[in-house]
DNA sequence: GGCTCAGGGCCAATA
DNA sequence: TATTGGCCCTGAGCC
C-alpha cells in the first residue's frame, strides 16, 4: 500500500466553522516544490505538501541528522521522497525551505495571483508540448522563494490579476506535472572513461536552522537592480515560465537585444552564426559593476565605429620590452601594441596602484579595464585569425574565434593578469591582513555557529567574513549568468533540450570557475585574487567555504599554473568541459556529442598552430587529462552547502540555489 | 474585526 | 519502535 498525498477533500465537517472550500484554495496551488506531488499551502516559505511541511518540521524540531546511502541525488519526488531523508532535506533547503520564510496570515492577491498564474501554465503546459521541458523547473523564475515573502512582495512586476473567488472557481483544474526522474543512462563520452569521483562521505549533518532575515534585504536587492530580471513583463511572463532560471537567463530576458519571444530554441546547428545577439551580449556583472558595464559597451560602440585592427602575428611570442603591461604568462595573443593607447595606459595606472581593492572604488575599474583588456583581445584575435586560416581550416578557425571571442566578452577572467600585478596586489593585501590582525588582534577562536549568532545579534562583522561572503557570492552569481550567456553561444548548445542544457550546466560550473580563475591562487602567500580584483587570504576562505575545497583550489590552481596555456585552448578546453555527460543525464546524448565533436575538431586545431613538432595525441590526451584532475572540485563545491553561512547567502539568490542543486 | 490560512500538535497508518 | 502524513485547532495577519 501507497501512501497517498494528494489532496482529499478537506470537508470532515469540523465544528461547523464555514470555511472556503479548501479544495478550491489547493487548486490554485502550484505542486509541491520538493516532491512534485499536490501542495496543501505555503510552508516554510515555499508551496509544499502537508507530508514535505511536516518533514520539514520535525527534522527542525528533532535536529535530525540525516546520511545519504547513495550519491546525495535521491530521487525525492512523489512517494520516492521517503527513501532518503537526506536529500530530501537537502531538496527541502534547496527549494529554499526555512523557518525565517514563515509566512503567517492570509494570501496576498499578488501572492494568489502568482500562483493561479502558475497553474494556469502548468494545465496548459500538460496539454501540449511536453517536448519544451519535461521537467517542471526546479525553482520558478516567480517562485515563492523570490517574491511572495511579504518582504520581497515588491519585486517583479506580474500584470496578472487575482481575480476573485468567482474567478478562481471557473479555473481548471490542474494536476502539476509530476514526472518520475529520467533513468540513469549513461551516454558514450570522450571522456567516459574517466574514472567517477567517489562520491563525497554522506556523513554530512545539517545544521537544521536557516535564519536568512539578516540577508534577506541585501540578496534581494540585486534582482531589482540586474537587468537580468527574472521577473518577466507580462507578454513574457506566460510564454517564459517554464523555463528555470538557468534556461530563462541563457535566454536574454532583460536585455535590450532581446526580441524573440519564443521559448524554443533555435534549431539548426551552430546557431551561434545566426544569434549574434545571443551569447554575445555583453555581461553583466550586477549593479555593482554598471560601472564596468556602461564603460564597456562605450568601448564596444566605438569599436565598432572603427572596426580597423592590426594584424598581430598571434602566436609569434614577442619579446615584449615593457611586459609590465600585460601578463608574461600566457605568452600569445596578448601584445602591447595590440591594445588601445589609452586602455593601455589605464591599465599602467592600475598595474602601479598598490593598494588593495577589496572595498575599494577602484575595484569596479578594474573590473572595467580588465573586461575591456579581454575584449579588445577578443577582437584581435578575431581579426589575425581570419587572415591566417586557409583552406578546410577557415571553419574551424572562424569556430575557434567566435568562441574565444564570446568568452572573452562574457566572462571575466585572470587568465590575462600580468604575473607582477597578480603578486603586487597579493603581497599588499597580505601586508593589509597582518596589519588588520596587528591592529585588532588575534580574535577569539568562534565556531561558525558562534559568530553568525554574534553578528545577528549585534550586528558586528568582526572579521569580514559576511561581508566577504556577500561579495563573494554576488559575484558567482554575476559568473553564472555569464556563463549560461556563454554556453548558449556554443555552436548547438541552444538547440539542446532545455533540460540537457541546465544538466550540462550544472554538471560543470564548478570545473568552469576554476579554469578561470585558477591564475589568481598564490600558495607561498596563502592568498588569491579574483577575476573582480578581490584578494582573499586562505584562512578567511575557510570561514566562508569548505575546508576541502579551499584546500583543493590551491593545491591544484599550483599545477595548473605550473604550465601555461594557451588562452585560446583553455577557452576551448572551458567550452569542452560543457559539452561532458560522465556526470549527467542528458536527454539528446548524440547532439551533446555532435557539439563535442567540434569542439574536439577545435583543440585539435588549435594544438596543431600553437605547438607544432609535438605528437597532436599526446597534448590532446594531456589536455583533457588537466580537466579529469580538477573534476572532484564539482562535488567538492558541493560541500559548501554544508557552510550555514553559505546557505544562508544562498537563500534568496535562486540562480545559485538551483546551480547547486543536485544534478 | 472578520476572514484566511500556516504552524504545529495529534495520532493512525506504515515501515 | 520510529517515521510518515492526514487532519484539525489556534492565532497571526491581510483586507
Ligand atoms: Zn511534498
Ligand atoms: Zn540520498
Amino acid at each position: 500500500m501507497v501512501l497517498s498525498t494528494s489532496c482529499k477533500s478537506n470537508n470532515k465537517a469540523t465544528s461547523g466553522r464555514p470555511r472556503r472550500d479548501r479544495s478550491e484554495l489547493l487548486r490554485t496551488l502550484p505542486p509541491c516544490r520538493v516532491c512534485k506531488e499536490a501542495a496543501s499551502g505555503f510552508h516554510y516559505g515555499v508551496n509544499t505538501c502537508e507530508a514535505c511541511k511536516g518533514f520539514f518540521r520535525r527534522a527542525l524540531k528533532h535536529g535530525s541528522t540525516f546520511t545519504c546511502k547513495f550519491n546525495q541525488s535521491c530521487n525525492v519526488t512523489g512517494t520516492a521522497r521517503t527513501l532518503c531523508s537526506f536529500c530530501r532535506f537537502q531538496r527541502c533547503l534547496a527549494v529554499g525551505m526555512s523557518t525565517n520564510a514563515i509566512k503567517v496570515g492570509r494570501y496576498t492577491h499578488e501572492a494568489r495571483t502568482r500562483n493561479i498564474i502558475e497553474v494556469k501554465f502548468l494545465a496548459k503546459q500538460k496539454e501540449g508540448d511536453h517536448h519544451v521541458t519535461e521537467t517542471p523547473p526546479l525553482i520558478w523564475p516567480h517562485g515563492e522563494d523570490a517574491t511572495s515573502r511579504p518582504d520581497a512582495s515588491h519585486h517583479g512586476t506580474l500584470t496578472g490579476v487575482d481575480l476573485g473567488p468567482a474567478e478562481h472557481r471557473r479555473r481548471e483544474q490542474s494536476q502539476g506535472c509530476a514526472r518520475g526522474q529520467p533513468e540513469i543512462t549513461r551516454s558514450p563520452s570522450y571522456l567516459s572513461g574517466v574514472p567517477l569521483e567517489p562520491g563525497v562521505p554522506g556523513s554530512a549533518a545539517y545544521k537544521c536552522e536557516h535564519p536568512v532575515s539578516f540577508l534577506e534585504a541585501e540578496s534581494t536587492v540585486d534582482y531589482t537592480n540586474c537587468k537580468q530580471t527574472y521577473f518577466m513583463e507580462d507578454s513574457g511572463y506566460s510564454q517564459n515560465s517554464e523555463l528555470s532560471f538557468l534556461e530563462e537567463l541563457g535566454q536574454g530576458h532583460g536585455t535590450q537585444e532581446y526580441t524573440n519571444n519564443s521559448v524554443f530554441p533555435e534549431n539548426g546547428s551552430y546557431s551561434y552564426i545566426s544569434c549574434q545577439g545571443d551569447g554575445m551580449t555583453p555581461f553583466c556583472y550586477g549593479e555593482d559593476y554598471k560601472f564596468a558595464h556602461d564603460f564597456q559597451e562605450t568601448f564596444l560602440y566605438n569599436q565598432t565605429m572603427k572596426c580597423d585592427f592590426p594584424t598581430p602575428d598571434l602566436y609569434e611570442s614577442a619579446p615584449c620590452s615593457d611586459s609590465k603591461h600585460f601578463p608574461s604568462h600566457p605568452p600569445s595573443c596578448v601584445r602591447q601594441r595590440s591594445s588601445s593607447p589609452a586602455l593601455l595606459s589605464r591599465m599602467e595606472q592600475l598595474l602601479k596602484e598598490t593598494s588593495v581593492y577589496n572595498g575599494d572604488v577602484l575595484l569596479k575599474e578594474h573590473v572595467a579595464v580588465m573586461m575591456q583588456f579581454q575584449q579588445e583581445n577578443a577582437r584581435k584575435s578575431t581579426g589575425s585569425l581570419l587572415k591566417r586560416s586557409s583552406g578546410v581550416t577557415d571553419d574551424l578557425d572562424a569556430v575557434i574565434t567566435r568562441l574565444v571571442e564570446s568568452h572573452d566578452r562574457l566572462i571575466l577572467v585572470s587568465t590575462y593578469f600580468p604575473d607582477d600585478f597578480i603578486s603586487d596586489k597579493l603581497k599588499s593585501h597580505s601586508k593589509l591582513c597582518s596589519m588588520r590582525e596587528h591592529v585588532i588582534g588575534q580574535l577569539p577562536e568562534l565556531s561558525d555557529e558562534q559568530y553568525l549568532d554574534m553578528y545577528k545579534s549585534t550586528g558586528i562583522d568582526m572579521d569580514g567574513r559576511v561581508n566577504n561572503m556577500k561579495v563573494n557570492i554576488g559575484y558567482f552569481e554575476s559568473f553564472l549568468r555569464s556563463l549560461i550567456k556563454f554556453a548558449k553561444s556554443l555552436p548547438g548548445f541552444k538547440a539542446l533540450p532545455l533540460d540537457d542544457q541546465t544538466q550540462l550546466l550544472k554538471a560543470s560550473y564548478a570545473d568552469f570557475w576554476f579554469l578561470g580563475t585558477y591564475r589568481g591562487y598564490n600558495s607561498d602567500l596563502n592568498s588569491v585574487i579574483m577575476p573582480n580584483g578581490h584578494c582573499f587570504h586562505r584562512n578567511d576562505l575557510y570561514k566562508t567555504f569548505d575546508r576541502k575545497w579551499v584546500d583543493s583550489s590551491f593545491q591544484l590552481a599550483e599545477v595548473f599554473q605550473r604550465r601555461p596555456i594557451d588562452p585560446h585552448q583553455l577557452v576551448i578546453v572551458k567550452s569542452l568541459l560543457l559539452t561532458l555527460t560522465d556526470r549527467c543525464t542528458v536527454l539528446n546524448p548524440r547532439a551533446v556529442e555532435d557539439i563535442q565533436d567540434l569542439l574536439l575538431a577545435c583543440l585539435r586545431r588549435q594544438l596543431s598552430v600553437t605547438s607544432a613538432g609535438h605528437a597532436l595525441s599526446h597534448l590532446i590526451g594531456e589536455s583533457l587529462n588537466k580537466l579529469t584532475l580538477i573534476r572532484p572540485l564539482s562535488s567538492l563545491d558541493k560541500q559548501n552547502l554544508q557552510k550555514r553561512i553559505f546557505v544562508e547567502h544562498m537563500t534568496g539568490r535562486p540562480l545559485i540555489r538551483e546551480m547547486l542543486s543536485s544534478v
